[in-house]
RNA sequence: CGGGGCGUAGCUCAGCUUGGCAGAGCGCGUGCUUUGGGAGCACGAAGUCGCAGGUUCGAAUCCUGUCGCCCCGACCA
């Protein structure tokens, strides 16, 4: 058991400034945020952001537990051309017309006219589709699982930072089979991971379910998604998991002979989660202070703050060196700030703002105690638990122990209010009312129609989400905004 | 793409109405003292006033255009 901590109570409120109230405006918080803790900066080219060292350490973070989930799930990595000719864009025809506002073209090269104009890749179905086509003859080379890390443009006219950019970062999972039945398995499987990774990972909660016919992917038959709920009340896609029928392989030529020696289309999926995640993860556990990330995620998990005092401050930093690399060998990302030109309460605000999950403080009195100074960044000052005196022998464990509970900490304040901001509507007034308050996720039994669909746009601005099917219904079910027979059981927001 | 707001030192901004030497705080550099919740003193460096035209003896300031950022809509996997 961690003992008593024999350290003061917090002082006065450390606010950091700059950084507005969360609560008072989302999104300037959100942006503020952001830039302080350095993730990203501006660049001269509009839309697009630089993504700076501890920002790139974070999505390299996501990008491993995403990648290892990849791999279990028995997909291999690639990459594809980022220019794609325009005629082979043209080919699938829903796809081309959902796309083409946001495609950027390339008209040059060099001096020279291009006779055809390259598309700079919004997503690439296209181009991966054209080489599915060679490389798929027989049965035998399906399924086809394939990951792609890479970089997408799409000619966007408002951005934020993460939320929506021009140009991004993001995986793009694409596969072929032999079958539907296969396919669809797929689609499932990999909304599941991301559901996972969304949850478990980030530390953030989603509901799952199929997108309507208006908010499918461009050329897919169905679309499925997971959708997080931010503290205003708006909805955020984090990742899409499409089941492309046979439309790509019928555009591209993905055709293979099959057991039975017919020659067959090939039926594909798509599936991507971008840097948005990230976007998302920080308005979600994000606080007054500034970030509040996972643990799972962030590039340093432990800060150790010295606390140097006259004649004590050699053994201070001895220890301060021996905590560190007792941490680093037990696998803890950690780093020990001791640089001399600010005081320990510079530290505490500026490691607090950039979302580090656990801090160390080592002072005189600690070493005298053998032990050090625990502080949770997912409590608030004063709270039970959030401040610990932590025995230098069990320091490994007490650590991995605390960064657990932090985590599980996070998710838990994010569930209770995604609880608390998930409605089920009884009847229409009362549906329309909470989402014109922008109350959180609405969910409704639902007819899937798109004139009703339109209805609740045009009157609230929100759209559906995602739904699932009804089940365990005694009878017939009607739609709660219009009357019709219910179809689907479906959330409506608005959203990002 | 429409409406609104903002571009002056690394950051936050004052100066603009009424044209006349480019400013403050914080940060940054050097030195000393400090260090358990954003330390103090001293000295110092730092700016094509977003960009391009125009008016004027003279423009950060007035006019026109343009680019970018932020907010709200529209649009959007």
């Amino acid at each position: 058991m961690a003992e008593e901590s024999s350290v003061q109570e917090y002082g006065e409120e450390a606010l950091v400034k700059e950084i507005p109230p969360k609560a008072a405006d989302l999104s300037k918080w959100y942006t503020a945020a952001c830039w302080k803790a350095e993730l990203f900066d501006y660049t001269p080219v509009r839309g697009s952001i630089a993504l700076r060292p501890y920002g790139y350490a974070l999505w390299e973070n996501l990008q491993r537990q995403m990648d290892d989930r990849f791999k279990a799930t028995g997909h291999v990595n690639a990459y594809f051309p980022l220019f794609i000719p325009e005629s082979l864009l043209m080919r699938e025809a829903a796809h081309v017309e959902g796309f083409a506002p946001e495609v950027a073209w390339v008209t040059h090269g060099g001096n020279e006219k291009l006779t055809e104009r390259l598309a700079v890749r919004p997503t690439s179905e296209v181009i991966i589709g054209v080489m599915y086509a060679r490389w798929v003859q027989s049965y035998r080379d399906l399924p086809v699982l394939i990951n792609c890390w890479n970089n997408v443009v799409r000619w966007e006219k408002a951005t934020r930072p993460f939320l929506r950019t021009m140009e991004f970062l993001w995986q793009e999972g694409h596969t072929a089979h032999a079958s539907h039945e296969e396919s669809t398995e797929e689609v499932a499987r990999m909304l599941e991971v991301y559901r996972e990774v969304a949850e478990d990972v980030c530390a953030m909660p989603v509901v799952t379910g199929e997108k309507s016919a208006g908010e499918r992917f461009a050329g897919a038959l169905h679309t499925f998604s997971i959708e997080a709920l931010m503290p205003d009340g708006k909805a955020l896609q984090a990742g899409t998991s499409h089941d492309l029928g046979q439309n790509f392989a019928k555009a591209y030529d993905i055709e293979f002979v099959d057991k039975d020696q017919q020659v067959k289309h090939a039926w594909t999926t798509s599936w991507g989660v971008s840097w948005r995640m990230l976007g998302g993860l920080i308005m979600t556990h994000g606080d007054d202070r500034g970030l509040r990330l996972p643990p799972a995620l962030a590039p340093y998990q432990v800060v150790i703050v010295p606390i140097p005092k006259k004649g004590s401050g050699e053994s201070v930093t001895a220890v301060a060196r021996q905590v560190r690399d007792r941490l680093v060998k037990a696998g803890v990302r950690v780093r020990l700030d001791d640089r001399d030109e600010h005081k320990p309460g510079w530290k505490f605000s500026e490691w607090e703002m950039r979302g580090v999950p656990l801090r160390i403080e080592i002072g005189a009195r600690d070493v005298e105690q053998n032990q050090v100074t625990a502080v949770r960044r997912d409590c608030e000052k004063g709270d039970a638990g959030a401040k610990t005196g932590l025995a230098l022998a069990r320091l490994e464990s007490g650590v991995c122990e605390l960064l657990d509970a932090v985590q599980h900490g996070l998710h838990e304040q994010a569930r209770a209010y995604l609880g608390q901001h998930r409605f089920e509507a009884q009847t229409r007034e009362e549906f329309f009312d909470l989402l014109r308050r922008q109350a959180g996720l609405v969910r409704i039994p639902w007819c899937d129609d798109a004139v009703c669909e339109a209805e609740i746009k045009a009157q609230t601005s929100a759209t559906t989400r995602n739904q699932v099917p009804l089940e365990g219904e005694a009878g017939p079910v009607s739609c709660v905004a219009c009357g019709n027979p219910a179809k689907t059981r479906a959330y409506f927001a608005r959203s990002y």
